[in-house]
DNA sequence: GTTATAGGGTTGTAGGACAAATTTGCTTGT
DNA sequence: ACAAGCAAATTTGTCCTACAACCCTATAAC
C-alpha cells in the first residue's frame, strides 16, 4: 500500500492522496462492497500518518457515497448502486478512448439539449447565446478568454432547455472536456481553424433563431464531432444525420 | 447561521451537517464564487463545534471542488465551472418539478443509449438484457426484487453502448430517481400496471435484437415518458417520437 | 521608492484523550 | 448444556493542544 502513495503529486494535499489510494483499493476491486476497510488507527499506522488525515480521507469517500462508517464498527464499502455522487477520474481522459468516449456522450447530450432550446429559448436566452458568440469573435484567436466564451456558449444553450439537470450535466462534461485540452495543449495546432469553428456555431445560433429542433441538434452534432476531430478524436460516425432532409423543411 | 443546522435529522454525523450548512451557504448565494470562507476557528466556534469537525466538513466540499483551500490563506469559493464532481441535492427530487427535469434528462440519455446500442451490442449484451427482463417477468410483481431487475435491464443497456461514460451517467440518474421513487412510495399504486410495463419492456429489447436504431431509441423513450406518467410525472411531449411511423415498419 | 524582513493570521499535520456505539466473548442462572 | 444478559475490547466520533508550513501585510532598512 505504501508504494501506491509515491505516484500522487507529492504537492497534492495529504487526505486527497489518502483517499485516492482508498478509491484506488475499491475501484480495483481489492476492496469488494461489503467489506470493512481497515480501521483508521491500521491506515495511519500503515501509512505512517496521523488519525487526523485518515479521517478527513474517509470524510471524502463517505461524501461521494463510496463508503459507510457505522460508529463502533467500521467503515463499509457501499454497493456501487448506492453512490451519489459522479466523479470522473481524470486519469481516464488522458487517452483517446477515454476522449472519444466523452465526446460520443457529449455530442448525444448537447445534440438534444440543442433540440429542446430550439423550441423553448426565450429572447434572453438568445441574447445571452449570441453574446457569447460575439465575445468568440472580438477576442484574440483562440486566446483563453476565447475559449472560455465558446464554453459560455454551450452552457447558455444548456440553460435555454429550462432543464436545470441537463444545464448541470452539460457543464460538467464541458469541463471535463476543456480540463483535458489544457491539459493535453492541443489547443496550438489549430489556431487557422478558428474561423471554421465560429461558423459552426453560426449555424447553431440561426437554428435556435429560427425554433427549428431538427436542425439545431444536427448542427451542434455536427460541430462537436468536428470539434472533436480538430484535436484527434474520431467519432464514430453512427449519429443519425441523415435524416436532414427533414430537418430542412 | 445556526438555526440552519437544525434542519437536518440529529442522526446524520456532524460533519456532514456542517458540510450542508456551507454547501447551503454557498448555492444560495451568500457565499460567492471568489469569497474566502470564514476560518476554520470562527466557523467552529460560531457553530459550537470543534476545529475538526470543521476540517472534515471541509474536506468534504474541497472533495466535490466546491472550495479550494490554500495553506496560510483561507479556504475559497470556486467558480461553478471549477466544479469536478455532480451531486444532485436530494431535496430538488422531492417535488414534481425536479423529477420531471430529471425524467427528461433520463429520456434524452437512454434514448439515445438505446440507439447506441442496437448499433452496437453484442449477443453477451443481449443475453444480460434478456435475462433482466426474465427477472422481471419471475419475480413477484413490483416487489423489491422486480424494480431491481427493471434496473439492471436499463443499466445492461447502457453498458451496450460500449462507452463507459454513458454507462455511468445513466446509471447515475437511475439511481437517483429509484431513490426517489422508494422516498415517495409511489409503487404501491401502480400494481396492476406491471404488464404494460414488461410490454414496454419487450418493444425495446425487440428493437436491440433486430438492431434497429431508431426503433430502440423511440421505444425508450416512449417506455421513461410511459413510467414518468405512471408515477404522476408528465413530461412535455416535445419528443421527436412523431416519427414513430418509421419505428412500427 | 523599492526591497527585505518580521509578525500575525490561517491552514496542514500530529498526537492524545475521552465519549458513544457496536461487537464479541464470557459469565451466570436455570 | 443452553440461553440470556452483562462486561470488556474494539472502533468510530468529537474535542483539545501544539506546532509546522505558508500567506499576507505592515514595518523597517537601504
Amino acid at each position: 500500500m505504501k508504494q501506491l502513495s509515491q505516484k500522487l503529486a507529492p504537492t497534492q494535499p495529504l487526505p486527497s492522496r489518502v483517499a485516492s489510494i482508498l478509491s484506488q483499493e475499491i475501484s480495483s476491486g481489492r476492496l469488494k462492497p461489503g467489506d470493512r476497510l481497515p480501521t483508521e488507527h491500521q491506515i495511519a499506522e500503515s501509512l505512517g500518518i496521523s488519525r487526523n488525515v485518515v479521517r478527513e480521507a474517509i470524510a471524502q469517500l463517505r461524501a461521494d457515497g463510496l463508503v459507510r462508517a457505522r460508529q463502533g464498527a467500521g467503515a463499509f464499502v457501499m454497493e456501487p448502486e448506492e453512490r451519489l455522487a459522479i466523479r470522473l477520474d481524470p486519469t481516464d481522459l488522458e487517452n483517446i478512448a477515454g476522449m472519444e468516449g466523452l465526446f460520443e456522450l457529449r455530442a448525444l447530450l448537447e445534440g438534444e439539449a440543442a433540440r429542446l432550446a430550439a423550441m423553448r429559448r426565450t429572447d434572453e436566452d438568445l441574447a445571452e447565446i449570441s453574446a457569447a458568440l460575439e465575445d468568440m469573435r472580438g477576442d484574440e484567436k483562440w486566446s483563453e478568454g476565447s475559449i472560455e466564451a465558446d464554453l459560455v456558449f454551450h452552457r447558455a444553450i444548456a440553460k435555454a432547455t429550462g432543464n436545470s439537470y441537463i444545464h448541470t450535466f452539460v457543464c460538467f462534461i464541458c469541463d471535463q472536456i476543456r480540463r483535458s485540452i489544457h491539459m493535453a495543449r492541443y489547443a496550438n495546432q489549430i489556431e487557422q481553424l478558428v474561423e471554421v469553428n465560429v461558423g459552426e456555431h453560426v449555424v447553431i445560433l440561426d437554428a435556435l433563431k429560427a425554433g427549428d429542433p431538427e436542425a439545431a441538434r444536427i448542427a451542434m452534432v455536427h460541430h462537436i464531432t468536428e470539434a472533436g476531430r480538430r484535436i484527434g478524436v474520431i467519432l464514430r460516425n453512427e449519429q443519425n444525420t441523415s435524416q436532414q432532409g427533414i430537418a430542412a423543411s
